[in-house]
DNA sequence: TTTATATACCTAAATTTGTTATGTATATAA
DNA sequence: TTATATACATAACAAATTTAGGTATATAAA
């Protein structure tokens, strides 16, 4: 579906900084929010979603707390208090990666 | 030594750009080229790095020549016209993916 | 009514892409 | 003679995906 290489070792920080700006969010609907911001291009797949949030909740990084809304359940997830502190970790991480990832592609208008 | 998730996916596009570049360059010049640009925060490893080279030569984006300087061999890589246009669309694919990236992730200062 | 689409969760097999470890070999400085 | 730099390479392992499949409800269309 995705096919984007580039993807790969971003989508926990994704997840954490929708959560930061979110508070609480469920899966389904952190795919869908992906899809609408990213225009249609970056598309997650339930395959790689759904054991990223177990894992970052087994680290510690968010809890999580159903509610049923039309007969089907929604589990929600939200930051816990080391989450909101990995979110600020990892956010100044992709800057750092981005950052020299377009000097290295020459894709910066000045270097200062 | 890297440990860098963020890494997987743009390393065949930092190869292709360098040899747009240089016309000509071997792996182990590759290594530290990245290095230096990156001031020490992209290292690419060898186990990833020659494999990657392999394929791209496999795939008839590189052609290959060696050389003997001070009795070591080196293996030079060069684009090939299909390398060429490969490039342009691993760039264009990689400024694409780092301007939803951060807007996703709101490090951006305008989205306008 | 049965089919398709959207919503909502999940897991398992296979694949891709990297790290870590190891091997070979030469040059050079300590 | 030892360590470090140069220069190539592969194999075992690990991580993070994709692909494919499964379960279940709601709703609109045929």
């Amino acid at each position: 579906m995705n096919a984007n290489p580039l993807l790969k070792g971003s989508l926990q920080t994704i997840i954490l900084k929708l959560l930061e700006d979110n508070s609480q969010m469920y899966g389904y609907e952190i795919t869908q929010r992906v899809k609408e911001v990213s225009e249609g291009s970056i598309v997650l797949t339930e395959g790689a979603l759904y054991p990223a949030l177990h894992k970052l909740e087994a680290d510690g990084f968010l809890e999580t707390f159903t509610q049923v809304v039309d007969n089907r359940v929604r589990k929600y997830y939200r930051l816990t208090d080391a989450g909101g502190k990995e979110v600020t970790s990892k956010l100044s991480e992709a800057q750092a990666f981005i950052d020299q990832l377009q000097t290295l592609l020459n894709l910066k208008p000045a270097t200062k």
